[in-house]
RNA sequence: GCCCCGUUAGCUCAGUGGUAGAGCAUCCGGCUUUUAACCGGUUGAUUCGAGUUCGAUUCUCGGACGGGGCACCA
């Protein structure tokens, strides 16, 4: 006959098997996301205002051009924000996180021609559609903030910032020569042409002539780089991208005499130590002087045709162009140095819009010039040779340019001089001679902002044929897009189709005048969308200075890599301005940068509509339930690298979700003494025997360990794995321990699973916390506090190495000694097999970790 | 061509100057039929070479492979 222990044990077994398969429910995420959902919007839950007591916390994620449907890599990047949001939230801070539509832009006049939708209706159902499938996820943005950026309450302000650039002379219009997308038919600012392609659509661009409308981005150059020195939580990759697109390059500006009086040729050069080496001066073929240089040439024929060969040519093309084109001007230059009379040609590899549209070419010291030389027959000389070369090699047979720093040679009275010295010197003389400037160039250009586009926000300038360009008057804001403009695709403005838009009276003089018929880069809306987000209501103020004064600047953001020149580099320049006028705090918008990884296709591919390989929000949801969708992208892996979408991967989600759906509601009366005692079970978890202590000791080392990397790295991937592994531990916990619904341990081990899971799985947990019988959200609990006694073991494992080899382990209590851990080794029998016959040279111990013999 | 990052189990990812973990997959057993959403267990790994060290997956150097950035900007 069983003893009464066995009895009850077998009683308890055979009770907990009917109970589960009798009173646990199955898990439905069907059922409980959209119920929690709901509950979560009537209580307003998570709307944000400014308090007096509680430190802010402004989350923020790029924000999305309404396209139509998001995908599951659309759900990731949000996952990851709300995950940031409910665990700050759970820390005690007053977090901001807000959700809107980059409204405006050209798919919504795309769609508009292909089905005879007005852009205005296709944007509208698609941010519908959007806002259901991202509340979907579980979110908890504060949907009382969103914005549209294509609703005048909002484009009233983005031609507010128009007015304000225009007033600080940041915004000019000019003819220039400008990259145009032949797919998309319009103009595009050089950030968004990169590579000589389409930033949207990937059409190689081409070059047209156009009078448009720019920002002096290029003001803010200097400021713009040495900002990114500050952004210590950048991504360096991100920052770097951004210097090498601003391209800073100190140098000189160098003035060469043209023969017969023409005028000057002024170059920029970063080596002016290479002066006397300079063999020929390169200019771009529309260089202003050209046509002076030519007259009276008998080249001139000559050079108007390679000219005019090159005329439509992109940067790209010219550059691309394996081999250096150049036909002499028939004109001469004398070098402002060495007096020496030298040759001016136009070639395809100078850039006109670059410094000032000429190089001096030396092409001993540097490659291009080099390479030019070798194909025109052009004198190489050496100018500068190695610190540690005894003689200047010959020129003739050098097998490339040498465009190291050195020491001068054949340079006159700057012979002997190393580079960076000369170029002092040089520079000095140069000066002096007032034939040099020392001179900053960067690639960096002014931004071009217009657009001759319908579906933006019309440019609030006046043409007046008495006044120029008049600004409308702030009160008259905004000026309104109409909406009966014809949409053909065509190039050209639609808006200039639409008297009673484009004809108005001149603010200045009362005349008859025109608008501006062109519209705004998108990429303005998103450069300070993050500002209205603080009082989105504000009819008064583009935002409330209070507010700006409380949340600004954006602590956290969030979006994809594929911006880290374009809207974060606009971003930082219109903040800067704004600093300027005293209207933000701070001169750097986002203090924080986190670029996520994409979501590929199971086979590795990136996803897209073209691939045919999209997982819809909408189908992941309705399938595996937000919450597993949730768990999975956050635990697929880092958050800033891709990874592929895996179906078996999402069941393993569901798998760990359902475990702990029923292992809290078996063991849901573990629960209730806690409950009664107000939920301060925590402190009631005193250990009494060895099971518990490790039982604790996971659960704090767990707390310890997901709050760390939400607050510091944001592995969230390693989260998501400590709370699996924390579930074995409570469920082998379970399993071995008779009692362990009686058990404090216990009881604090699964509260603290569902507060570590919560920002996670927002669903589950709040569901699970409301079955287990606890009042009010658990979104709106602390983030458990680690207890550190509980890190503490009171007997610890040390390793035991002969020689560097494992060969055993010793239970030892903390702090043991060297000696005493020795004794205990020495007498372990796999250990002491390895000692026979040996001597003991030396011991290395590490203190609660490991003893390493040394023996021979 | 230059610069940066990476390479850990079959797959996707953790981790550490000293015992290498998770999920999925495999295999075994249970449950019974779940048709890529059951339970328990099992197998299984540090890219290569050299160096530093008592000890290297970890640090250093070099190679291979992969990813990213820059590339006529004077």
């Amino acid at each position: 006959m069983p003893g009464p222990r066995a009895r009850r044990t077998l009683y308890g077994t055979i009770r907990c098997m009917v109970s589960s398969a009798q009173k646990i429910p199955a898990y439905s995420p069907q059922t409980i996301e959209p119920k929690w959902q709901k509950i979560w919007e009537e209580r307003r839950q998570y709307e944000a205002t400014e308090s007096d007591v509680k430190a802010k916390f402004y989350l923020l994620e790029m924000l999305p051009y309404p396209s139509g449907d998001l995908h599951v890599g659309h759900a990731r990047n949000y996952t990851l924000g709300d995950v940031i949001a409910r665990f700050r939230r759970m820390r005690g801070l007053n977090v901001l996180h807000p959700m809107g539509w980059d409204a405006f832009g050209l798919p919504a006049e795309t769609a508009a021609i292909a089905r005879g939708m007005h852009p205005r209706a296709w944007t509208a159902s698609n941010i519908a559609n959007m806002r259901s499938q991202i509340k979907k996820l579980g979110t908890s943005y504060d949907w009382t903030r969103e914005v549209d950026t294509s609703s005048p309450e909002f484009y009233r302000w983005t031609q507010w910032l128009f007015l304000l650039m225009f007033r600080k002379g940041l915004a000019y219009k000019a003819e220039a020569y400008l990259n145009w997308c032949p797919k998309d038919k319009t103009v595009l600012a050089n950030e968004q042409a990169e590579g000589g392609v389409c930033w949207r659509c990937g059409t190689k661009v081409e070059r047209r002539k156009l009078n448009q409308w720019f920002f002096r981005i290029t003001q803010y150059a200097d400021r713009l780089l040495e900002g990114l020195d500050r952004l210590e939580d950048w991504p360096e990759r991100v920052k770097t991208m951004q210097r090498n697109w601003i391209g800073r390059s100190e140098g000189a500006t160098l003035s060469f005499e043209v023969e017969s009086g023409i005028g000057h040729v002024d170059v920029f050069t970063t080596r002016v130590d290479t002066l006397f080496g300079a063999t020929f001066l390169a200019i771009a073929p529309e260089h202003p002087l050209l046509p002076r240089l030519i007259a009276g040439h008998e080249e001139a024929s000559a050079v108007e045709a390679f000219a005019a060969s090159l005329k439509d040519k992109t940067e790209l093309d010219r550059t691309q162009l394996m081999e250096k084109q150049g036909v002499f001007t028939g004109a001469h230059a004398k070098n402002p140095l060495s007096g020496e009379r030298i040759p001016i040609w136009v070639t395809n590899y100078v850039v006109a819009e670059y410094g000032t549209g000429a190089v001096m070419g030396v092409p001993a010291h540097d490659q291009r010039d080099f390479d030019f030389a070798r194909e025109h027959g052009i004198v190489i000389r050496t100018v500068v040779k190695p610190a540690d070369a005894a003689s200047v090699p010959s020129a003739s047979k050098l097998p490339s340019a040498f465009v190291d720093d050195g020491v001068l040679v054949n340079s006159g009275e700057f012979s002997e001089l190393t580079s960076a010295a000369a170029r002092t010197a040089m520079t000095a003389k140069l000066v002096a001679k007032g034939a040099g400037t020392p001179t900053v160039n960067y690639k960096l250009r002014d931004w071009l902002i217009s657009r001759e586009r319908y579906w933006g926000a019309p440019i609030p300038m006046i043409l007046c044929p008495r006044d120029r360009y008049v600004p409308v008057p702030e009160s008259e804001l905004p000026v309104r897009l109409p909406d009966d403009a014809p949409i053909t695709g065509v190039s050209g403005s639609p808006l200039e189709h639409v008297p009673s838009f484009m004809n108005t009276t001149c603010p200045k003089c009362g005349g008859p005048a025109t608008r501006e018929p062109e519209t705004m880069d998108t990429f303005m809306c998103s450069s300070w969308y993050f500002l209205r987000y603080l009082s989105p209501h504000d009819a008064r103020e583009p935002w409330s200075q209070k507010a700006v004064r409380y949340w600004a600047p954006v602590d956290h953001y969030i979006g994809g890599i594929e911006h880290a020149v374009l809207h974060l580099m606009y971003s930082r320049f219109f903040y800067k301005v704004l600093a300027d006028e005293g209207l933000v705090p701070g001169d750097e918008p986002f203090m924080r940068l986190f670029n996520q990884g994409m979501v590929l296709g199971e086979g590795h591919e990136k996803m897209s509509k073209s691939h045919g390989n999209t997982i819809g929000i909408d189908e992941a949801v309705r399938k595996y339930g937000a919450d597993a969708l949730r768990i999975f992208e956050m635990f697929a892996g880092p958050p800033e690298s891709d990874f592929p979408w895996s179906t078996t991967g999402i069941a393993g989600a569901t798998k760990m979700l359902q475990r702990i759906w029923r292992l809290v509601l078996q063991h849901e009366p573990a629960l209730r003494p806690q409950l009664q005692s107000g939920g301060r079970a925590d402190v009631d978890g005193r250990p009494s025997d060895a099971a518990e202590t490790e039982l604790r000791h996971s659960v704090h080392a767990k707390i310890k360990q997901i709050g760390d990397e939400l607050d510091d790295r944001m592995h969230l991937n390693t989260c998501v794995a400590a709370i699996m592994s924390l579930i074995n531990d409570v469920d082998d916990f379970a399993a071995k321990h008779e009692h362990a619904d009686e058990s404090p341990a216990f009881a604090e081990a699964l509260r603290t699973l569902l507060l570590l899971l919560a920002p996670f799985a927002p669903h589950i947990a709040e569901e699970l916390w409301e079955r287990t019988g606890h009042e009010g959200s658990i979104h709106q609990q602390h983030w458990p506090a680690y207890d550190p006694a509980a890190l503490q073991r009171a007997s610890i494992a040390v390793v035991v190495q002969v020689n560097g080899k494992r060969r055993g382990v010793v239970d030892a209590p903390p702090g043991l000694d060297e000696n005493a851990v020795f004794e205990k080794a020495k007498i372990v029998e796999t250990v002491a097999a390895q000692l026979q016959n040996k001597r003991v040279r030396k011991l290395v111990y590490v203190k609660d970790k490991l003893l390493n013999i040394v023996a021979n």
